[in-house]
RNA sequence: GCGAGCGUAGCUCAGCCUGGUAGAGCGUCACCUUGCCAAGGUGAAUGUCGAGGGUUCGAAUCCCUUCGCUCGCUCCA
């Protein structure tokens, strides 16, 4: 995935936003806060745009999507159930050498004899040295490997002729605590906590320990209930969200790529198991039968719901100009699924900095609703009376070839997740007979299908996506550089700057100000009147103004033919057209919606 | 969190080595000019030289600490 990176490109970039309003830094009159940004007038509406196009898009354009507002701060035990509290914080420790750092639970186990020392005297300055130090050596090595490698570390702390004190040695088995590379003892191990901790009411103690949420997903499977029951929706059908959510990443990098305040905009779109589908409809389309680039239908199961939105997402993208080209698919190989994801694919987009992850759609099977329904004690099932009556009309044969099915998928997962080969058999024959029981009456626990998509990794590839630089030739032959951001007109902060062609006319200005007028309940519109007219074009390509708009005395009727008309120029071809006031909302919207 | 490099006006950067209380270009603002693609005229604003401390008569300049940025390591469910 590594490219050559291009730093000056996204220097440029950088450059530009800051310059024109896109992005600060945040609390930047403070000295910043890593990993924090903020967006500014151009920014915030380029944000805004992408939601709401999103937001259109997945829920108010479809009929089996609805929408979801959560807490930020949720029930602490809900990370505990999403496996977020034990996988987001991973014991670290240090080689006090070379300052490698492990995993502290993933250090190869070591055994030997350890050396121990209480410290350790310069023999030119005489100054002394009392902090403790060991190193494992493997068995049969002399002691002497042990004094050099302890001999390089109170050297590095600043003694020059060391003199190693206390030395004594003990035989050490499977110990995790020596790097495996030098034998170096490593620091203690320190949590990395990736969660953002508060403490909820005035009292500020383990009890009332809560997180900010590291990601939107989970509040929509807790609330999976009460929308189901609210909405008059049915499974197949997804539930949307958009909001921030918070991790307190070791390494904020690339801008604002990976930053530890974001947001997300995410959708649990939730399907039947594939063998609900199989008793309702007899069979389960398959992928290769290409359904999935048109109209969902009943019979789909996971892989073509999967591979739906993988191309309905592709197809955004595409909406609000990312192209097929500039993105690229990765589908993760099995061995680097997580434990709950059958499948993941991520779209990537090749940012000057490296082609990078934009959104995951991830096939989640039934783990998180089932986690939840462990943890809460809660049902998290749904019931169907057609489930339950086409269960009933299935012949023996397909009710013990489902079964078989069943037992060998759970047998197969079981060994994954390391269940001992002895109980598999028992364990995966139990669980299917349960899940088939279930079925017969009706109920399951829905699968996922979770498009996940970054909105600020998004604005950022929209503006990097959107920058361009061309060498213009004026009239008198000289060679310039512009600057323009070529953002889609649809994400496009400001949709039409609107210029009086001089601004010390004031009939020009007035009849300017009356066309923004006209315009601005429609759109976004920016009125300029300052400097050449040439300069407010270029001032708004920088800012990705798709239309600008100029009155001159044609408008005012010195041409009588032309009375009413203004000057209507494209940011990206640069070419000017005559178009009268009347015309231009049906001419500017049908490009910005 | 570790290592290396960097931090001077909105932006790009000079000055730092060889201490003497800050500059250029672009941009911004106002007025004039401007009759359709940034470069005309006049005038103006802007930095506690990232922050704090130390050395010194005197620090943007030397030293220490800290914060931020970039790269590498680590991490990325």
């Amino acid at each position: 995935m590594a490219e050559p990176k291009s730093n000056e490109a996204m220097e440029k970039v950088v450059s530009l936003c800051k310059r024109r309003g896109f992005i600060f830094q945040s609390s930047e009159s403070y000295g910043g806060i890593q990993g924090f940004w903020d967006y500014g007038p151009l920014g915030a509406e380029l944000k805004r745009n992408v939601k709401e196009l999103w937001w259109q898009t997945m829920t108010r354009l479809r009929d089996d999507v609805v929408g979801l507002d959560a807490t930020i701060i949720m029930h602490p035990m809900i990370w505990k159930a999403s496996g977020h509290v034990d996988t987001f914080s991973d014991p670290m420790c240090d080689c006090r050498i070379t300052k490698r750092r492990f995993r502290a639970d993933q250090v190869d186990p070591q055994s030997g004899i350890a050396y121990f020392y209480t410290g350790a005297r310069d023999a030119i300055t005489g100054k002394a040295m009392d902090e403790p130090f060991s190193v494992l050596v493997a068995l049969g090595k002399p002691p002497e490997s042990a004094r050099k490698v302890a001999t390089q570390f109170y050297t590095l702390r600043g003694l020059q002729q060391v003199e190693l004190q206390g030395e004594r040695s003990e035989p050490v088995k499977d110990s995790i605590r020596y790097n495996p590379e030098n034998g170096a003892l490593l620091t203690d191990p320190r949590p990395f906590n990736l969660m953002l901790k508060t403490y909820v009411g005035p009292v500020a103690d383990e009890d009332n320990v809560a997180y900010l949420r590291p990601e939107t997903a989970q509040a929509i499977f807790v609330q999976f209930k009460n929308v189901l029951e609210t909405s008059r929706q049915s499974v197949p059908f997804g539930v949307a969200q958009i909001g921030k959510a918070f991790r307190n990443e070791v390494t904020p990098r690339n801008f604002t790529f990976r930053s530890r305040e974001f947001e997300q905009m995410e959708l649990e779109f939730f399907i039947r198991p594939d063998e609900a589908v199989e008793a309702l409809y007899g069979s389960v389309a398959r992928v290769d039968e290409g359904g999935w680039q048109k109209e969902p239908q009943p019979n789909w199961g996971w892989e073509v719901w999967h591979k739906y939105w993988v191309e309905q997402r592709v197809r955004f993208y595409e909406g609000i100009g990312l192209s097929r080209s500039t993105l690229e698919e990765y589908w993760q190989k099995p061995d680097e699924l997580a434990h709950y994801a059958r499948a993941t694919v991520d779209i990537l987009y090749k940012f000057p900095f490296g082609t990078q992850e934009l959104e995951g759609i991830a096939a989640r099977g039934d783990f998180d609703l089932t986690q939840h329904q462990k943890f809460s004690g809660k049902s998290t099932e749904v019931f169907e009376e057609d489930l339950k009556n086409a269960w009933g009309k299935l012949d023996d044969a397909k009710k013990q070839d489902l079964l078989a099915r069943i037992t060998a998928a759970r047998r197969q997962a079981l060994l994954k997740k390391g269940v001992a080969a002895s109980e598999v058999d028992l364990l995966a024959a139990t669980e299917a007979k349960t899940f088939v029981e279930k079925l017969a009456k009706g109920a399951y626990v829905p699968h996922v299908i979770e498009p996940s998509a970054g909105a600020d990794r998004l604005i950022l590839a929209l503006i990097c996506n959107a920058y361009a630089e061309e060498e213009v030739t004026d009239d008198k032959g000289k060679k310039e550089t512009r600057v323009v951001m070529r953002l889609h007109p649809r994400v496009a902060p400001v949709k039409v700057g609107v210029f009086p062609l001089l601004k010390n006319r004031p009939e020009l200005v007035s009849k300017a100000i009356a066309v923004r007028d006209l315009l601005r309940p429609h759109m976004n519109v920016f009125y300029d009147d300052g400097g050449a007219i040439g300069r407010r074009y270029r001032r708004q390509d920088e800012a990705g103004t798709p239309f600008g708009i100029t009155i001159d005395f044609d408008t005012l009727g010195e041409k009588p033919e032309l009375l009413d008309t203004v000057t209507l120029r494209h940011r990206d071809s640069m070419l000017q057209e005559r178009v009268p006031i009347a015309q231009l909302l049906e001419r500017i919207l049908p490009a910005i919606r």
